[in-house]
DNA sequence: GCCAACGTTGGC
DNA sequence: GCCAACGTTGGC
């Protein structure tokens, strides 16, 4: 949710204008920074993913899959939360100087945990939740890696966390540039229908998270996925 | 606006 | 550590 200025999205960012240096994400949260891990429901990894595919931060170990795309979502329609918009739409991610945000206010340490895993130059879908008409819009870049998320230190954020000090950050953001629209809106529905017909007959969207893990705002996807979805681009509508 | 899904909090 | 209450996400 990025959010430019005073708007932002669930998930959303603001402009990204400051070089600065850049975080050592490297550096693991300590235990007891976070809460429990969340457990990926193992059964619907069968297959080939190697337990732990969604590496919770904690178990960084190095068992985990590595994902290389992505899908982030943000509300294109006015919301208050706590008096400020938290509209985020991809049309205003184009409106950026530098078609450029960060990706702010995510605080579920699963997305959180996804976001300081992205590497510059990887592809995420830019996905419009919460709002009329739900679905894939765009594509967006990473062009910088976790760094920490500055409006958990705002009091007058509406994603302001008492609870984290600089010293120890515990929200991270990335910076994202548009790439692209899609050539055509992929709506909600029709990636359910796909889901839906693949979950029988062993298609590519049949585990994606949009689906499995329903309340995650920044969620990893698998190539087959993503390829999956962009080839919707070239057809028609249904 | 309703409400299901599901993450978080806090009592015990 | 369990689990009920609560809050949030987000589709419909």
């Amino acid at each position: 949710m990025p959010s430019r200025g005073k708007k932002r999205a669930r998930g959303a960012l603001k402009a990204a204008k400051e070089p600065d240096l850049k975080v050592p994400k490297s550096e693991i949260p300590k235990a007891g920074e976070e809460p429990a891990p969340v457990k990926m429901s193992g059964k619907r990894n069968a297959g080939k993913t190697s337990a732990r595919e969604t590496g919770t931060g904690v178990e960084q170990e190095g068992n985990q899959k590595t994902y290389t795309h992505w899908l982030m979502k943000s509300e294109p329609e006015s919301r208050l939360e706590k008096g400020v918009d938290v509209k985020f739409g991809i049309e205003d991610l184009k409106a950026q100087p530098n078609q450029t945000a960060c990706w702010d206010g995510v605080r579920n340490y699963q997305a959180r945990n996804f976001l300081r895993d992205m590497k510059v130059g990887q592809k995420a879908f830019f996905y419009h939740s919460n709002c009329k008409e739900p679905g894939v819009a765009g594509i967006i870049k990473v062009v910088k890696e976790a760094y920490p998320d500055h409006t958990q230190f705002e009091k007058k954020d509406p994603h302001y966390d008492s609870s984290s000090s600089k010293e120890n950050p515990k929200w991270w953001m990335v910076d994202v540039k548009f790439v692209r629209m899609t050539q055509r809106f992929i709506p909600l529905a029709e990636l359910k229908r796909h889901h839906q017909a693949h979950k029988t007959s062993g298609g590519p969207l049949k585990d994606m998270a949009l689906f499995t893990r329903q309340r995650l705002s920044v969620q990893p996807l698998t190539v087959e996925e993503f390829e999956f979805v962009l080839s919707l681009e070239e057809e028609k509508p249904h």
